[in-house]
Formats: C-alpha cells, sequence, structure tokens
DNA sequence: CTGTTAGCGCGTTCAC
DNA sequence: GTGAACGCGCTAACAG
C-alpha cells in the first residue's frame, strides 16, 4: 500500500469497523483493548503502512518526546562527547534530541529558548553562555512546567539540577601535581571571574598555593576568556616574567594554544615549562604527553544529566544530592533549590 | 502577565474583542489585515507574553521546521564540523536541526528514519551507515514529498543530491605525494569494497600506482572496517613484508591507531615509514606533523548539504551540478536523478 | 472491553 | 479588512 504514509488511524478504523479511538488504544498499547483486538488492529496498520503522526498526537498531549540541548558550541570534544551521552540514554529512552549552539552569545541563547517554548520540548539540558548572568528566559520554560538540568557551568535557578565536575578539587590537584614536580613559579590562565566553575577553579590554584606556603602572586594571574587568542597572548605575558617554571590554565583552549606558540619560538616543553590545561580535548594529551590534564568524564556528564532529566519529564523520584566520583574529577550533582 | 507562556491567540482575540483569525493573520503578517489592527495585537501579543504553539501550527500546516541529521557517530571530529556547518546555517534559516546517530547499524537507521516520519521533520541530511545497502526506508520518507540529501557516503536513491569529496582524487593525490616522495612500496589499508566512497579511494590508489609503473601487489592491500583494531591489525600485518616504505590507510582511524602502534614498538614515523590518512580530525595532523592527510571540508560540507536541503523543502530552483574546490579536496555534488 | 463525544491551538476556507 | 465555522489527527473523558 504504503501510499504516501499518510494513513491515519480512520483509516483503520473503517477498514476493520472498529472505532477509532479503539485503534489509537490498541497502537498505544493500551491494557484496556482485547488481545484479539489488538492483534488485528496492530496488524492492519502494518498491511497499511501506517505510521503514527506525532504532530497530532503532540498537540493533543501536549508532549513531544523531544529534549533540547543547549551549549556553546558543538565542534568542542568535550561537548560532542556530552551530547554522545545524552543521546545514548535519550535512544534507549525513547526521546529525540535537538541541538542549539548559543555560541556563548546571550541574546542567542534567549532566542533559542523562545523557540524550545514554542516547540514545546518536554526539557532542556543546558551549559549556559558565559554572558548568562540572568535567568528570566529560563524561568519563563520552566513556568511551562518542564524541567531544565544544568551540565558543566552551574546556575543558581531554583529547583534545578546541576552536574559537573568539582571544579575546585581538579584545580587543586592540577596545581599540586605541579608544584610535587618542583614547580613553584606557576603562572596562572584565569577565565572569567563573573562565572562560578572559573571561581572555582582560581580558588583551587590558590589554595593549592597556600598549602605548600607559596606566596600568590597576583602579576601572575592573567584573567581573559581563555580563547585561542588569549592563550597566545597570556603565553606572551608569562615570557616578561623570568624563572616562570609553569602554566596552569584553567581551560584547554588556552593551554593548548599557549603551547603550540611557546613551542613555535623554540621553548621546550616540559623542559623548559610546564604546562596544565584542563583537558577536553584528546589533542591536548596527544600533541604532548606529558602535558598534565584534568579528564572530563564528558560521556558520562551527559547520560547522568539526561537521567536527571527524564526522571523529572516523568515525574519520578529524584535524589540529587549524591557526589560520584569519576576518572579522577570529582562529579557533583545537586539540586539548587537544596542550597 | 506570564501566566504560564499558555497564552494562546484567544486570549488575545477576547482581550481586543477581534476574532482570532484575524489575531491569526496579523501574527503571520498576513498582507490582509490593517496596520493597525496589526500593531494593536502585536502589542497585546508581547504583552500577554504570548509564544506561538507551534504544536498546532505544525499540525495544521503539515510542517515542522525542523531537520533531521542522521550520522554514524556525532563524537567523530568530522561529523562534529559537519553538524556545526548544518547547524549555523539552519539557524539563519530559522530552522531547528534533530541529530540522530545510527552507530553504523542498519536497524537502527531505520528506527531513526521511521521516527523522523511520524515527526514529520521537513528534510533529511544523512550519511547512511556502513550497512546500508537498500534504502527502502529512505524512500518511504521520500514518498511524503519530502527530501533527503547525502553528505560524505554517496548514495544512488533516485533524485536526490550528494555532496562529498571527490574521493578517487583525493587517495589519488595522496598516493601520487608518496611515490614523489621516494616511497614505492605502499600498503594500503582499504575500506569494504561494499561501499562506494571505499570504491573510490581504492581507485585512486591503484591508479597513482598505475601512473607511475608501479605494479599493484594485492597482497599490500588489506580490506577491513578501519576501525582501531584494524589498524593495528593491519600494522602488524604490514610488518611482514620487507621493505615497505608507506601505509596509505583510506580513513584515519586506522591510520592513527597503526601509527601509535607502528611507534610503540619502536619504529620512527616518517624516517621508517611514511603514513598517509585521510584527515578528518585534528589529532592526525597533531600527532606527527609530518603525516600526510587529506583534509575534508567538513563545515562546508555541512552549510552547502543544508542549503541545498532547504531550496528544496521550499521548493527553489536547485542546480546540483556544480563542483567546486575546497582545500584540495574537490568536493563533489551531484543529483543522483542526473546519472 | 468498546463506542461516543469533544477538543488540543492553530490556520484556512468562505462569507460579508 | 474582518468574522464564523471547520478541520488537521489524535487522545482523554465519559458512557455503557
Amino acid at each position: 500500500m504504503m501510499k504516501d504514509g499518510k494513513t491515519t488511524i480512520h483509516d483503520i478504523s473503517k477498514a476493520l469497523d472498529i472505532d477509532s479511538s479503539t485503534v489509537s488504544r490498541a497502537l498505544n498499547n493500551s491494557p484496556r483493548v482485547s488481545k484479539k483486538t489488538k492483534e488485528k488492529i496492530v496488524r492492519k496498520a502494518e498491511e497499511l503502512g501506517y505510521q503514527r503522526n506525532r504532530l497530532a498526537s503532540n498537540l493533543r498531549t501536549n508532549r513531544t518526546f523531544t529534549i533540547a540541548i543547549v551549549l556553546p558550541r558543538i565542534s568542542r570534544h568535550f561537548f560532542a562527547t556530552v551530547i554522545a551521552g545524552i543521546e545514548e540514554t535519550a535512544y534507549e529512552a525513547g526521546y529525540n534530541v535537538i541541538i542549539c549552539q548559543s555560541l556563548d552569545d546571550l541574546e542567542r541563547e534567549k532566542k533559542i529558548i523562545s523557540s524550545l517554548i514554542s516547540n514545546r520540548v518536554d526539557g532542556i539540558l543546558i551549559s549556559i553562555s558565559m554572558e548568562t548572568k540572568k535567568y528570566e528566559h529560563l524561568e519563563s520554560y520552566k513556568n511551562l512546567g518542564k524541567p531544565i538540568v544544568f551540565f558543566d557551568r552551574p546556575c543558581p535557578l531554583h529547583d534545578c539540577i546541576n552536574v559537573h565536575i568539582d571544579n575546585f578539587k581538579a584545580s587543586f590537584d592540577a596545581t599540586e601535581h605541579l608544584i610535587l614536580n618542583g614547580r613553584k613559579r606557576i603562572v596562572y590562565f584565569s577565565g572569567s571571574q563573573d562565572i562560578e566553575l572559573y571561581r572555582q577553579r582560581k580558588k583551587g590554584y590558590i589554595a593549592a598555593l597556600n598549602k605548600y606556603n607559596i606566596k600568590v602572586n597576583n602579576n601572575y594571574i592573567f584573567e581573559s576568556n581563555l580563547s585561542e587568542q588569549d592563550g597566545v597572548k597570556s603565553a606572551k605575558n608569562t615570557l616578561k616574567f623570568k624563572n616562570i617554571d609553569a602554566i596552569h590554565s584553567a581551560n584547554d583552549t588556552a593551554a593548548i594554544s599557549a603551547m603550540k606558540y611557546l613551542k613555535s619560538i623554540g621553548i621546550k616543553i616540559p623542559e623548559d615549562i610546564a604546562i596544565v590545561g584542563f583537558n577536553n580535548d584528546p589533542i591536548s594529551a596527544v600533541i604532548e604527553p606529558s602535558l598534565t590534564t584534568i579528564n572530563q568524564p564528558a560521556f558520562k556528564i551527559g547520560q547522568i544529566a539526561s537521567r536527571y532529566l527524564f526522571k523529572q519529564i516523568e515525574n519520578k523520584p529524584i535524589d540529587a544530592k549524591n557526589q560520584s566520583k569519576f576518572l579522577g574529577a570529582k562529579l557533583i550533582i545537586r539540586n539548587s533549590s537544596k542550597q
């Protein structure tokens, strides 16, 4: 048959002289339809090449079985891996995934959320843009009674789950690692202190210095957006000091580009200088095997964040106080209403 | 107001004592509504925090402003970059993007397509799974009158556009490059010859040997799925021969893992052996700068493929005979009905 | 267990 | 230029 895939439940209904509501129930595997009629209906449906029109059922039920991922940039390895983790979970649970890039642009993020509201996605997984400091756009989504889960970049929005690593600890460990390897004059490439994640990382760096009684030299701390250009710029600034023996960068983008630059001007890494980066990207580990990096369990983050989302969508009980360890970077899961 | 974002056109209709159909027209910017009422309506809509319910409008119009990308694996750098290219174009054109991974599993691909039919996505961009040799599932989508564009992996399905590089030429160039650098005994890691893309690449390899009067030695050609494990296995097989001075791999995964393995057992690359890989991933270029790779213009492929898709969705004229050059890998765009 | 009825929120006739 | 009425395809609510 296959006539355009436009077969509706009414076609089945007519062909079998069974009411369309029964057909609907049967196709939804409702327990309130007898096995026999169910079988008859299912057979006919296949015969006619029936495919449920989800648009109609979405409208009726006000559900879409679609979730959205909103993140700065798909092509960053960390995010691509998070997506893979989410996608796996979603596929198993029967959800579609739509993906939106904010490009770290707040206006774009707002537009995206507005479109997601119009499209009535069942839930949102988001790593907020660097520019996001107010959350009205997200609140207006929440007001629909639909859940948001934040990953990577924490957000204090009421009654939302956050999934991210323990940035303080990861940064502390990385710095300590350098110190224990005899590096004491450590330049720190910091991210914007408007952002919780980077505040935590900076604190970790400082705490490690304190632990080993190394004086914190504010001149050694460069704050930037940690872009590639920032990495080069910060590397150049680093060279103005004598005797620097390590760089700790709060993200991998800046770490890698700084390293590339330093190599290009003949500085041997890690003999002349050691670098620590937050490794989201396999390049950093490959480009210089001795580079110290903090692995973020990206795939796991995706799985866990989306599982929490699905639980909320399906009104299942959640316990968002768990804190588990993964790959050496402690993973934090918390519900911001509990704070 | 913001009462749940549940404002409908009827709320606006009541508040203004204008019929809802007029409200609908105004919000769709129909020319058949006076400027004044239009303005009044738009103002009220904003005041009430109205957001169109796309579920309803989708049902009515049988359009979704959503396209789907179906590909083997998101986390491969090549595909992640293609996605970024598609997403950019889609965002500009006002489309949502939903992403589905086939994991190179035909059954999964079929399920995905079936779900996309149910969800009435406006178009599909697909890099078919390795297992896909028949195309009924794709045809039943096409029968809805909706377009499919194939990228990376060509497909002969009638009346569909294909976007991919010139695999023959890329492979020829790579082999020639090795030869011109004095490498003559070149092992070739081939992909399955059931797949058009790998047939082309193999032909390119052979053609280059022919050009320089190098005899094709079939023992030097290993066919596999080019996975990481295959890379190691093929590398081991390569070592059984004496005097091999180059490896040309039909994909980067196998090339990289072969190279890692060879390095691990003390073979110096490229002094003892040169390797050519198809570079989809920046790692391969970074891990061994002298590794020769063929760059695929992934972002461009995404942009171009999605532009063709949007044109078809919007019934605009298309010319799918263009062939442009990009980054040294000739890009092919063709409509399979023209063949 | 099955049928009847009604309506999700829009967009589109067709009148006037 | 605007209003009334209908229907997209499906499912929830209520009968029986």
